[in-house]
DNA sequence: ATTTGATACAGGAAAAACCCCTTTTGAGTC
DNA sequence: GACTCAAAAGGGGTTTTTCCTGTATCAAAT
C-alpha cells in the first residue's frame, strides 16, 4: 500500500528531524519534506507537482509564521489538510487559525500515541478536534455575538514593536504616526485583548507568535 | 557493545518521543527514561541505582525548570553529564547554566548531525562548545572584571509577578513589602539585565523561564 | 568599636503610560 | 454635494513608572 505523504514545516530541525523519525515508526507515513519557515514550504508547494496529504505546521516561526503561511494555504490551496503544532493554547490564536482553515490544532505535549490518533483523524475524516479545541469552539460560538477582534495592519505592526524598551513617543516615530494615533491603536487593542497594561500586550504579543523571542 | 543509556527531560511528550527515535536510530544510545519535568526526574534519579551517561535537559519547563534540576544536580549529583536543549539564547541563562556544571549548551534548531556530534562529545570529551556557546564563554572572559549579576530571591520572586497587569503597588502588597522597595529591585533589576522599562523585565522573566506563558 | 555592605524604605520630581472625550481627514455611499 | 464610517490626531487629566538621592537597620568583616 502507498503511504501517506506527510511535510513538516518547522524551524527547530532538531524536532522537525526527530519528529520525521516518530512518524516513520507508525509505518503508514512518509516524510516528503521539511522545511524551517513558512516562505521555504510556500516555495515548495509551488514547485511541487504533488499535494501532500498532510501539512504539520508550527506556528510560531522566525521568517514566515504558522498564522502568514495558514492564510497563504487558504486563498491558494483552500483544501490542503494542516494539521498545526503549537506550543501554546491562546485561545485568538486557535480560532484565529480554524477560521483559516487548519483541520486540527495539537499541543506539542501530547503524547504519541494521541498524536497519531491526530493525525490519521486529519487524514482519513478530514478534522481532528481534542477536548481543548472542542471546548474553545464551543466558548467561540456561545459569545458569537460579541463582535470578534480582527486586528488589522497597523495594529499587528504596532504589536510587534511593543516587546522593547520603547516609549510609545519612539514607536510613533517609527511608524510615522502621531503618539496620539498610537495611544489609540493601544487603547484599542486593551479593548480587544482584554489586558489593562503594556506588559499585557507584550504577553499576547509572544503568545500569539507576533514577537519572537 | 553495550549501549550508553541517556535520559530526556522535557515536557513537551511529542518532542521527546521524537528525539528518542532520533536518537535510538544512530544506534550507539538507548533511552533509559523519559521525564516532563525536574521534579519527575530528581526522583528518577533518586530512587535508580545506576546514573544515566547522558541527560538532555530542557530549560523552559512548567513546574521544575532546567536551572532548578541544574542546581539540584550541581549539589547532589555534581559529576553527571547534562546536555542542555533549549530555544532560547539567552546569555544570562546559558552563562547560569554553565556555571552550574552543564557539559553542553544546544538550541533546538540545531540540525541531527551536529547534535549527534554534540552527544558524543558530551559522553566522551566530557563537553560540547558549539561556536554560539564558545563566543558567549568568551565574551563573559572578558568582562570578567565587571561583578556579575546573580539575581536574590526577592528579585526572582518579584520577576514571576513581573509579567501581569499589575501595578507595582498591587506586587508590592502581595509581597507584603512596600512599593519604595520593590522600587529599589526594580532598579537594580534594571542594571543586571541591562533594560530599561518594565516590558524589558517581562521579557527577561520569559526568555529565562522565570515565567512560563 | 568602627567600617562596610546589603536590604528595606522615603521624598520628590519628571517622564511615560493610561483614560476619556472631541475634532479632523479621507474614502466610499447614497 | 451630503452622509457615514473608520482611521488619525489632539486636548487635557490621572495614575504609574522611572529616576535620583538619602536614611535606618542589621550583620559580617576588620
Amino acid at each position: 500500500m502507498k503511504k501517506f505523504k506527510i511535510v513538516i514545516v518547522d524551524d527547530h530541525l532538531l524536532f522537525s528531524n526527530s519528529l520525521k523519525k516518530l512518524i516513520e515508526s507508525f509505518g503508514d507515513y512518509e516524510i516528503s519534506n521539511q522545511l524551517v519557515n513558512g516562505r521555504q514550504f510556500v516555495d515548495y508547494i509551488q514547485s511541487s507537482n504533488e499535494a501532500p496529504d498532510l501539512v504539520l505546521l508550527d506556528v510560531q516561526m522566525p521568517v514566515m509564521d504558522g498564522i502568514e503561511t495558514m492564510a497563504w494555504l487558504s486563498d491558494n490551496r483552500p483544501d490542503q489538510k494542516v494539521l498545526i503544532l503549537s506550543m501554546t493554547d491562546d485561545e485568538t490564536t486557535i480560532i484565529q487559525l480554524l477560521k483559516l482553515g487548519a483541520k486540527g490544532y495539537i499541543l506539542k505535549d501530547i503524547d504519541p500515541s494521541k498524536f497519531k490518533l491526530a493525525i490519521e483523524k486529519v487524514i482519513h475524516s478530514g478534522f481532528y478536534h481534542s477536548e481543548l479545541i472542542s471546548s474553545i469552539m464551543l466558548d467561540e460560538m456561545n459569545r458569537n455575538h460579541e463582535k470578534v477582534n480582527p486586528l488589522n495592519e497597523k495594529e499587528i505592526e504596532f504589536l510587534t514593536k511593543i516587546c522593547s524598551d520603547k516609549t510609545y513617543k519612539e514607536i510613533a516615530g517609527e511608524m510615522y504616526l502621531s503618539p496620539k494615533t498610537i495611544d489609540g491603536y493601544r487603547a484599542n487593542l486593551f479593548k480587544k485583548l482584554n489586558v489593562k497594561s503594556r506588559v499585557g500586550l507584550a504577553m499576547y504579543a509572544i503568545k500569539s507568535g507576533l514577537f519572537k523571542i
